[in-house]
DNA sequence: TTCCTTGCAAAGGCTTTGCACACCG
DNA sequence: CGGTGTGCAAAGCCTTTGCAAGGAA
């Protein structure tokens, strides 16, 4: 609540307009970890009529443009929202079930150091899922091969 | 040419059809390093006319299933496919340039462990891209805030 | 009052699917 | 021949866009 009234003032500080839709959407993103544009759209949509999903999709882009939100593609299409108050973090996409963990982003500074050094690639591994199996679907599917043949 | 002749012996092994199409689709595939969609089809409509965009994408998912290429998501839509002799590797992508480099998946060997330690999740790195600015967009382009606003 | 924002509907890009015909084995 | 594989065209999904009306400042 407090957290996307602060996102509404800063937007409102650099001069774009508020509007209900854009608070009802900020207040959607900033109520998950992340969350897709759909579903953005349908916890709107639990308070009102008046939000069509272009405008979700607009506001989005707007928060990330201005750096109030991240942005990231977990592939297979997926690409899901957070506030830049959340902090960076990794997200693990398990193949199978299709869970998102959040993880830690130290785990990646050597990865990003030995990227740099090697590719003069500076990275931003938050735009990205890391794919794989989750704990669970290890035990579940030891037999479904899906994983280990691609 | 003997690479994609290979992997044609092996589906014919298997029990599925030869047919000109999967012929020209996995020399496409095989031609490249990581190669969308689009680009296979392309690659073989310049050989004939006599295939279909949908066969592309049915022949790409057969190879996939069967262990035989690997699909990569890069993020922003963008999917690419590599015969799996090519073995696997990391894909670095600009998001200035859309260039992709391909890196040593040795550079992942410590995130894996650690995923597997942390959260016991086995990752497949090789699915995703990880998005980031190559070395030369960072030079041209150090006015550009694009990346680090995110 | 100004002109930024929204809703609506259509268009886009990529991928999948149903069906009848073609052709590999 | 039998059944897999293909072409074609349509549909599906997600996202973007043009335009006129609405409303924040």
């Amino acid at each position: 609540m407090s957290h996307s009234h602060t996102l509404i003032e800063t937007l409102r500080q650099r001069g774009y307009r508020v509007t209900p839709q854009r608070e009802m959407i900020v207040e959607a993103v900033a109520h998950g970890r992340h969350t897709t544009a759909e579903e953005v759209f349908e916890r709107v949509r639990e308070r009102t009529q008046a939000v069509n999903i272009a405008t979700v999709y607009r506001t989005l882009d707007l928060l990330v443009e201005e750096g109030l939100a991240s942005r990231t593609d977990l592939g297979g299409g997926r690409v899901v929202y957070a506030t830049a108050e959340h902090g960076p973090h990794i997200h693990l996409v398990c193949l199978q079930c299709g869970r998102v963990i959040e993880a830690e982003t130290d785990l990646l500074e050597s990865l990003v150091q030995e990227l740099e050094a090697r590719y003069g690639f500076v990275c931003a591994p938050q735009h990205l899922g890391i794919s794989g199996l989750c704990a669970d679907c290890q035990k579940a599917g030891a037999h479904d091969k899906t994983f280990e043949e691609e």
